[in-house]
DNA sequence: AGTGGCACCTGTGTGC
DNA sequence: TGCACACAGGTGCCAC
């Protein structure tokens, strides 16, 4: 589910319940995600929330007491809710503000992340965030620098996109949507790019991953923001999930191939 | 250092 | 209906 949109979509949400409020309970669940629950995590009963804010696809979260960094996985999604009675099934995580709305992290397949971060220590320093690239909405992210970061790299340009050393939050979805976007063979080694590719690359990155967000993110299977409502973005997917079916600009059925045990999808005739 | 392969999990859809 | 199997949005670690 979640790719950079989502997790900006899904940032907005809690924004608004969570910002600024204190922290009245928080509830842990049993199993370990990536990492086992910090049981620390419960110090932050009684912290008032002073930012929130998203790096990469994680959501960072800093308390009078200390920070939270959150990941979703493939699978996680958090909720707002105003009946919270204890964690369901797959529930792994939630915060309760003293004004009765809490938070709720759901992840079925336990590939998220939430990790507390002592009172006084940086949490954008934390380890995850250790070697990671620029923001794709940054001034970092340009064309220069993605053409001298690729010239580099000498495997294929659609695993290149994947790795946040390179950029961070291009997942899986939008490598083969802005490869398509742009016409460029996913198979190409990175270093193979023109500046002039890299140009365009850059700037499609940067607009297909905000009109996303715009849309309320990508719904593969059943994304929603913290308000459940789904993302509609799916719709405007031209080549992702579609193998066989007509390329929107030729006609020429999208082929679908394996790159780095992912699957990428493009059309063999629009794509050189 | 860069690259490729794999592991971490569960639910869903497909074909027999 | 039941079962086996393939597959899924991400990331980090490992050996080469």
């Amino acid at each position: 589910m979640p790719e950079l949109p989502e997790v900006e979509v899904t940032l907005r949400g809690i924004t608004k319940p969570l910002l600024h409020h204190r922290i009245k309970k928080v509830t842990l669940g049993t199993h370990k995600l990536r990492l086992p629950l910090d049981p620390k995590l419960a110090t932050l009963e009684g912290a008032e929330i002073d930012s929130m804010q998203r790096r990469a696809k994680y959501i960072v979260i800093k308390t009078s007491q200390g920070s939270v960094i959150l990941h979703l996985g493939m699978t996680g999604h958090l909720r707002v809710r105003d009946d919270f009675e204890g964690l369901l099934k797959h529930d792994h995580f939630a915060v309760t503000t003293e004004e009765g709305l809490s938070v709720v992290l759901n992840d079925m397949r336990r590939f998220g992340l939430v990790k507390f971060v002592a009172p006084g220590d940086d949490p954008l320093e934390d380890k995850v965030f250790q070697g990671m690239g620029p923001e794709p909405f940054s001034e970092d992210f340009n064309p220069r620098y993605l053409y001298q970061t690729l010239q580099k790299r000498s495997l294929a340009v659609k695993v290149a996109l994947l790795d946040s050393k390179v950029v961070v939050g291009i997942g899986n979805i939008y490598a083969s949507e802005v490869l398509f976007e742009t016409g460029i063979d996913p198979r190409r080694r990175a270093d193979s790019l023109t500046e002039d590719e890299c140009g365009k690359l850059c700037l499609q990155i940067k607009d297909i991953l905000q009109r996303s967000i715009q849309k309320g993110g990508t719904t593969i299977r059943d994304f929603s923001g913290a308000d459940g409502k789904p993302g509609y973005f799916v719709q405007n997917l031209k080549v992702y999930g579609k193998p066989g079916e007509p390329c929107p600009a030729c006609g020429t059925p999208i082929e679908r191939i394996e790159q780095g045990q992912r699957h990428t999808f493009f059309c063999p005739v629009c794509q050189k």
